[in-house]
Parts: structure tokens; C-alpha cells; sequence
DNA sequence: GCCAACGTTGGC
DNA sequence: GCCAACGTTGGC
């Protein structure tokens, strides 16, 4: 099956791009995502190995692309903070019989040469349609058109020959 | 910190 | 099923 891409939103104080690429296997599981649009997203498009623009948000002049992350898990599976009260994630309407939120694992993928900023983003002619430069847009997992996706790594310095050797 | 835009909740 | 009220996101 072809690749998916997508753009995912991350608040650089909370977790940023630097904190993937410090995990342990640069792996991390995605939790906390509680809109059912970017629920829904995960659990019937994500696949193991599609690829994602790492975008930070809240992050005044830094706000934009700084790099890519790949889908780690198989699948979607549930997001185990919405089972424990002390998370602020907690959801007291979900059960594990029936899981109401899921998320996958993302793993660090490459770092773009230079930040991209949604200023930027907003600016360029090619990218008007993507859904991140849209007034209001607050979807913190989106889908990106493959066109967009290698427009923007451009931008971020990648080369045609360093995508191709990421497997982009 | 402000606030516009958006998604969700719940009364009716 | 409508929609007002509320809570959240996220740019600025």
C-alpha cells in the first residue's frame, strides 16, 4: 500500500522534536489526542512506515516544520492515559472494553536544515491549499498531499537525493 | 496574556 | 436535531 503523509502538531514546551530524537529507540507513543477527526485519522489511515511533518505549535517566532517522524506502530492501539485519573488526559466516559481514544508511535526521522515557519508556509503560492495554513485550522494530525509533503521538505533543505535515501 | 475560531456538551 | 454555553487551540 502506498505511503500516507501527514503533518503532526506538537507544543515544543511540551514535547517537541529535539525530546523524539531523545527517546529511547528515538521512538515515542503519540498520546493525548482527543479530537475524533485526528482519531479517526489514526485508526483507519495510519500505517507502519507513512511519514509526518514534525510541526511546532505555540511556539511564538519558532512557530512551523522542523522535521520528519515515521509511523512506528502497526497500528493504532488505545492511549492508556485515558484510563488513569491523574492524567490530565483522563476521559471517565471511555472503558477498556471499548477504548474511546487511540494513538500510534512515532519515531525521529530527520531533521530539517532549517526551520520552515508557517509565516513562510502562509507565503508560499505552492502550499496555499494545505490544510495547516488555513485560518483556524487546529487539527493537531493532518493529512498532507504528497506534493505539499515534498514542497515543504524542500524548503526545509532536504535534497531530492537525501528524501530518496530517507525513503520519503 | 488576549482572543478568534473551533469542537463538544447538554438542555430543550 | 438545534443551538447556546463552554472549554480548548494556537497564532500573535
Amino acid at each position: 500500500m502506498a505511503k500516507n503523509y501527514w503533518l503532526i502538531k506538537s507544543e515544543p514546551d511540551v514535547f517537541g522534536f529535539d525530546d523524539l530524537a531523545k527517546c529511547k529507540g528515538q521512538t515515542e507513543h503519540w498520546d493525548g489526542i482527543r479530537n475524533y477527526q485526528a482519531r479517526n485519522f489514526m485508526r483507519d489511515s495510519m500505517q507502519k512506515g507513512d511519514i509526518a511533518i514534525f510541526y511546532h505549535s505555540n511556539a511564538g517566532p519558532k512557530v512551523g516544520a522542523v522535521g520528519l517522524a515515521s509511523v512506528a506502530s502497526e497500528k493504532a492501539y488505545p492511549d492508556h492515559t485515558q484510563f488513569d485519573p491523574k492524567s490530565n488526559y483522563y476521559d471517565a466516559k471511555s472503558s477498556k472494553d471499548n477504548p474511546r481514544w487511540l494513538m500510534v508511535s512515532f519515531k525521529w526521522k530527520a531533521a530539517f536544515k532549517r526551520l520552515v515557519t508557517l509565516k513562510e508556509l502562509k507565503e508560499t503560492a505552492e502550499l496555499e491549499d494545505m490544510l495547516v495554513v488555513q485560518r483556524g485550522q487546529r487539527l493537531s494530525i493532518q493529512p498532507v498531499e504528497k506534493r505539499h509533503f515534498t514542497y515543504v521538505c524542500k524548503m526545509g533543505g532536504l535534497t531530492a537525493k537525501e528524501l530518496k535515501a530517507l525513503e520519503v
